[in-house]
RNA sequence: GUGGGUGUAGCUCAGUUUGGUAGAGCGCCAGAUUGUGGCUCUGGUGGCCGUGGGUUCAAGUCCCAUCACUCACCCCA
């Protein structure tokens, strides 16, 4: 026997009964989206290395150690997309969406790829479904993007269960003097860090105050915080960006040490975490990214966008019971005897034509097993057509809710089970 | 990349301590007199006990190796 083919580590099959909640859960992002006013946008799965190497930053995780990257037959360098801010700016600016509007809002939902060790909410394809709100520098703006995820949690039933963590990483300008307070803070004690915080200390002095290293976390417990050194501007944006969600009653908790791995963001950076995910508690990501855009070679555009993980949001709804995988048939052909098979075929089909979901017996079985099959699937109705219903051209409509059944006419069954009787 | 846990039926898991003919529940299939679901009852299908070595008269059980899955670290959605 050949060997069982496997599934690439960390990849799923998102089987029947599962990919009912995702769809369920697609259908909700997709209403509230377009309620919003934000359209779709779809790129492609993958991209040149180079678009994350600069978007992203070579420093971070994702670029320096987490990328699915290999040459094609050119000798391109390519890589599948580990996340998509980037290559939805890349699209942005190639198509120059900014001379169609001033201010672009898309969504997008698709598949991401990251090489890591995978566990609880964390796989090496996975999916986020995000929104981008690109051309605006105004906190109204934030507030229209962060509340636009709001309104999804809302809708889903599951805002309770998830908090919203927020902090300002304000402007370049403000962050280059905080740099600076922050390293004459640290300096002392630099050989005392891990090693990671040490290497950091150079290249991304903000990301030690991320660290989780018990030592690292006790000596930046007293650091100066980022919020106390933003300059005027910076600080005007913060401040209104809070009012206007508390405005909203959108609750948040402020937090001093957000800072997020990714290197583009300015201003706004926040996160909604869940604790009933386990250790990868963020089922949300986001921040202003005003720097990017003239970064991949665009114009000075702002912009500020979120991406939130599709099998995370999954696990909320899941623990909280929210998650629907319920469906149900309108009509279960049953067919008692093989010389009603033709007939049942053209029948089959009006009433899917009707709009009705249909499904019959593939299996020549029993009549039994057929309305075993229909309990099975949740058929509202049974109707069975049988030898003695064929020859008086009628057929036997069942309710499987209230198990009344009764002949009529096949045009009056069709009438019952639309409704319209 | 590092550490812990787990691999026995489609699924959830007993059985491993003390080696002696492979188990349960759920699901699936079929039956309980006529062409009728759910509830109940009865029967059935289904497993090279992750894989490869070793010890032994005998290994799901003991030893070694290996693979897979899983959780956690790092980081992130």
């Amino acid at each position: 026997m050949p060997d069982k083919i496997q599934r690439i580590k960390g990849t799923n099959d998102i089987l029947p009964g599962e990919t009912e909640k995702w769809q369920a859960l697609e259908r909700v992002i997709q209403t509230v989206m377009m309620r919003s006013a934000y359209s779709e946008i779809r790129t492609p799965i993958f991209e040149k290395t180079e678009l994350f190497a600069r978007g992203v930053g070579e420093d971070t995780d994702i670029v320096s150690k987490e990328m699915y990257s290999f040459e094609d037959k050119g000798g391109t360098s390519i890589t599948l997309r580990p996340e998509l801010t980037a290559p939805v700016v890349r699209s942005y600016i190639q198509n120059n969406l900014q001379q169609i509007a001033p201010t672009t809002k898309v969504w997008y939902h698709g598949p991401l790829f990251r090489q890591e060790r995978p566990q609880k909410g964390r796989y090496r394809q996975f999916y986020q479904f995000g929104a981008e709100t690109i051309g605006s520098p105004f906190p109204e703006t934030d507030v229209e993007t962060i509340g636009l995820y709001w309104e999804i949690l809302t809708e889903l039933g599951i805002s309770d269960a998830v908090v919203l963590k927020i902090n300002s990483v304000g402007d370049e300008a403000s962050r280059e003097t905080y740099r600076q307070v922050l390293r004459e803070f640290l300096r002392p004690n630099l050989g005392e860090m891990s090693e990671t915080s040490q290497r950091r200390f150079e290249t991304n002095p903000l990301r030690i105050l991320d660290s989780k290293d018990p030592g690292d976390k006790a000596m930046t417990d007293h650091a100066p915080k980022l919020v106390d050194y933003l300059n005027e501007s910076s600080e005007r944006h913060y401040k209104s960006v809070l009012e206007l969600l508390s405005s909203l009653e959108i609750p948040y908790e402020q937090d001093d040490r957000l800072v997020r791995g990714l290197d583009y963001y300015t201003h706004t950076a926040f996160e909604f975490t869940s604790d009933v995910l386990g250790a990868q508690d963020a089922v949300c990501g986001g921040g202003r990214y005003d720097g990017l855009i003239e970064e991949l070679g665009g114009g000075k555009v702002p912009a500020i966008g979120w991406a939130s993980g599709t099998e995370r949001l999954l696990l909320v709804m899941e623990a909280l019971e929210k998650s629907q995988s319920l469906t149900g048939l309108d009509c279960y052909l049953a067919i008692p005897g093989d010389e009603q098979r033709p007939t049942a075929t053209t029948l089959i089909r009006e009433w899917r034509r009707a709009g009705l979901s249909c499904d019959t017996d593939l299996q020549r079985r029993s009549l039994k097993a057929q309305m075993r099959e229909a309990n099975r699937q949740n058929a509202r109705f049974v109707v069975i057509l049988g030898e003695s219903e064929r020859k008086n051209g009628s057929v036997q409509l069942k309710s499987m809710e209230t198990g009344a059944q009764s002949e009529m006419s096949i045009a009056a069954a069709l009438k019952m089970m639309l409704g319209q009787a």
